[in-house]
Parts: C-alpha cells; structure tokens; sequence
RNA sequence: UCCUCGGUGGCUCAAUGGCAGAGCGUCCGGCUGUUAACCGGUAGGUUGUAGGUUCGAGUCCUACCCGGGGAG
C-alpha cells in the first residue's frame, strides 16, 4: 500500500496524502526528528502527538550504534520502541558520511566510519543501511547516497553523484530483497531514492532523470542547506524538481527555515524535515508568527506574555516569556522542554496551514503574508 | 596583644620584578537529512589604602585598613 493521491494544487505548490501501513499522511508535511528515538531536549511520544507531528524521523547510524537495530528489533522497530503509533522515516545514514567528515572513509562499496560514541570502526554500504533500517521497520527507508560539501569541486560532485547512483540501485536490491520477506511490523517498506549534485543545476538535472527510471515510492532532493546561499538552493529547486514524477511525493530533507519551507512548498515539496525548531529551541531560540524571540534576552526578565499571543500550544496556554527565561537562565530541564514543544507544535501547526492554504487556493496570498509578518517584531 | 596566611573584573582564582589574564557570571549573536542542553563574540580593572626602592612594582620594603586561621 504506497498511494499518494494530489488533493490539491495551485501553481506547482501541492497538497496531497500518502497511504503508508502505519497511517495516513498529510503533505505538506514537517517529519520532527528524532535522531537517536528520541526528540532531544526531554520530549516523548505523547508530546509529538500533542505537537501535532504526523511523522517522527529517526537515524539509521546512530540507532545501529546504540542501542543496536536488532535490540530496536526486539522492541517492535523504532516506533513501537518509542511509544510512536503513527508513520516513522529513517535517514540512511548518508548525512553521516557528510557530518562525519574526520571520522570515515568512503569507498565503491560502502563507508568505513570510526563511531564517535567509542571510535570502534563499523562499516555502512547501501546493504548495511537497508538491513539496518528493515531492523528499524520505519514506514519510509532512505536510499544509501552521499552528500557532498557545498563548496566541493564539480568534478568530486559528478563523481559523488554516479557513485550514489550506483549505491541507490544496490540500496533498491537489497530493500526488494527484504520486503520478499514480509514482517508484520512493516509489510512493505517504502524506499525514497535522493537526488544530489550540489549546487550545479546540469548535474542535479541529469541525476533527477537518472532516479525516475527507477519505481521509488518517492523521490528526495539533499545535499541542500549545507553551506550554499538561499538563492543556490532556490535555483536547485527550480531547476531539478520539473523532472522528478509529479505523481510521487518529494522530500527536501534537512530544510529549513519557515521562510525556506514556504519557498519551497511553492516549489513543490511534500516532505521536509529539519533539526533547526528542536536545537534552537534548546538555544531558547523560539519561533513565532512575527519572528523569532531569543528567550535569554534581558528584556523578557519580567515579560508575562506567553511565547507567541496567536499560538495555540500548550506551552504558550501556561507559561510566560518571563517564567521560560528564568528556566533556561537557571538551566533547568524544563526551559528546553518548553521551548522544544512550542517550536515543533509552531512547524506543524504552519504545515497545517499550509495544507489548508493550498485547498482553498489562497496558497500565494498566504505565502506572501507569512514572509512578511516573520520580518516584524 | 602577638604570630601566620590572604586581599587582583560581579564570583572563584592565575600572572620567574617586564603588555593584568582565565573559568564562571553579564550582555549579544549564530545554529538547516543532530558528533551540537552547543559554538562564537561584547562589556567589565587606579591589583585594599598611603608611602618607599627600582628604568620598570600585582610582585620587593614600611605603615595602616579589612578578612581567615592559630597562640595567649
């Protein structure tokens, strides 16, 4: 079962709904990540569903590392092992090659890393990574690719590109492999191939073509956000998504900004993920509808509004700017928390919007008025 | 009363007689498929006081003030 049905469109923005095993979801979407099975700064299950969230993200690598994917395996994959009963995505452990830089080699067949929880060497290709993940029994696998620095050589990027070519058929293989031998965890793992090819609009075209040939459940654009200029990423985007299916959703990972996530809605995206609302929430960085507030500022001290007035949280319900500020002045847990479960409800509740946004047609207008509103405060 | 140790940024402390520093705190900024409750920057000093020696004193000398410890 893998049906994507487009609800609406208006431009090339869209709105649509996949059918997974675990659930239905609705794009656009926002995944929350929860790299290691867990949002960090001291949110579970129950606060990703009072977030709103429709799909938890978590990490191949860093689950294969501790506890171990056949140990999440024994718990039913990661969204059992996490008290998570909606859909889950896994990264392939493809971002490590990049983030990991000091730590790994990378060879045709696969990656060599050094873990850094102990240093002990491990191995990853596209058959470790899809073992890992079938272990992980996420509803949305990952194809094994690499993703080079922004400012990498065109010819390394060319390279970079045809070896997670070859990487993505073998990824594609071994998922066949797998899914011929259905569990009752997750009959049928879907598969998203990724396009690379940094910030050259001839490689990222060619490779888009390269990945249709192949039947993926969805199609991903990476190796963005990674050091290039918005206007960069904006130019990938308007150049590669024309020739990825449009009958198929697409995923922008690791982006972005609420800005970034409106640009490219427009675009086309079904899908995004980011760490940005989690971490700067932990930074007590927090979002808003008329921009971001930093918490630790002075003049919050004796603030008694709530994070966002027009926020429907429930954080922004009980607490106020100043009380938040003592919590994080003070490092108390609970300041992180706070901060963490207003930003991941403001991402969601703004894919909400989004969605509606584009049923009614009034996407454009909607856009337009989001961008320039975050400019206030 | 005597002996002794000490007095340097808001706090805790560095600085062979040779540019007065660090950590924390303050204030501000950054964070984009998480090695990140992290990283970076700003401001803040008549070195207890008054003299002296010296080319040069936080540092050596004298007196005093303040604090800790000890003796009586």
């Amino acid at each position: 079962m893998k049906k994507y049905t487009v609800i609406n469109t208006e431009g090339n923005a869209k709105t649509a709904t996949l059918e997974t095993v675990h659930g239905t979801i609705e794009t656009p979407v926002f995944m929350n990540v929860a790299t290691a099975a867990a949002i960090k700064g001291g949110l579970d299950a129950k606060d990703l569903e009072d977030s709103k969230c429709q799909v938890a993200l978590a990490n191949t690598y860093h689950l294969h590392l501790r506890p171990g994917d056949e140990t999440v395996a024994h718990f039913g994959g990661v969204a059992n092992f996490m008290g998570w009963s909606k859909p889950t995505l896994t990264d392939s452990g493809g971002f490590q090659v990049f983030s990991l830089a000091k730590l790994r080699r990378i060879k045709e067949e696969g990656v060599y890393f050094a873990s850094h929880i102990d240093g002990r060497k491990i191995f990853m290709g596209p058959e470790e990574s899809m073992a890992i993940q079938s272990n992980l029994a996420s509803t949305i696998a990952m194809a094994f690719d690499e993703c080079p620095p922004a400012k990498a050589e065109k010819e390394y990027i060319q390279a970079s590109v045809d070896r997670t070519t070859r990487w993505l058929k073998r990824s594609i293989d071994a998922i066949d492999a797998l899914n011929a031998k259905p569990t009752t965890l997750n009959p049928h793992q879907l598969l998203f191939g990724i396009n690379q090819g940094g910030i050259n609009p001839n490689i990222r075209i060619e490779h888009a073509k390269t990945i249709t040939d192949f039947d993926m459940a969805g199609y991903a654009i990476g190796g963005l956000a990674v050091g290039e200029s918005h206007e960069e990423m904006y130019n990938v985007l308007d150049a590669t998504i024309p020739h990825l299916p449009k009958d198929k959703p697409t995923y922008l990972m690791g982006v972005g900004t609420p800005e970034n996530i409106l640009e490219a809605v427009e675009r086309g995206i079904d899908f995004f993920d980011c760490v940005l609302p989690a971490r700067n929430g932990r930074h007590g960085h927090v979002f808003t509808a008329f921009g971001k507030l930093n918490l630790f500022n002075a003049k919050f001290e004796r603030d008694d509004a709530p994070i966002d007035p027009a926020c429907g949280c429930l954080v922004c319900k009980s607490h106020t700017r100043g009380y938040i500020r003592h919590l994080l002045k003070a490092k108390e847990m609970l300041g992180m928390r706070l901060c963490v479960m207003h930003n991941l409800y403001f991402y969601n509740n703004m894919m909400g919007e989004i969605r509606e946004a584009i049923k009614s047609g009034n996407f454009a207008n909607y856009k337009k008025q989001k961008l320039e509103d975050f400019k206030g405060d």
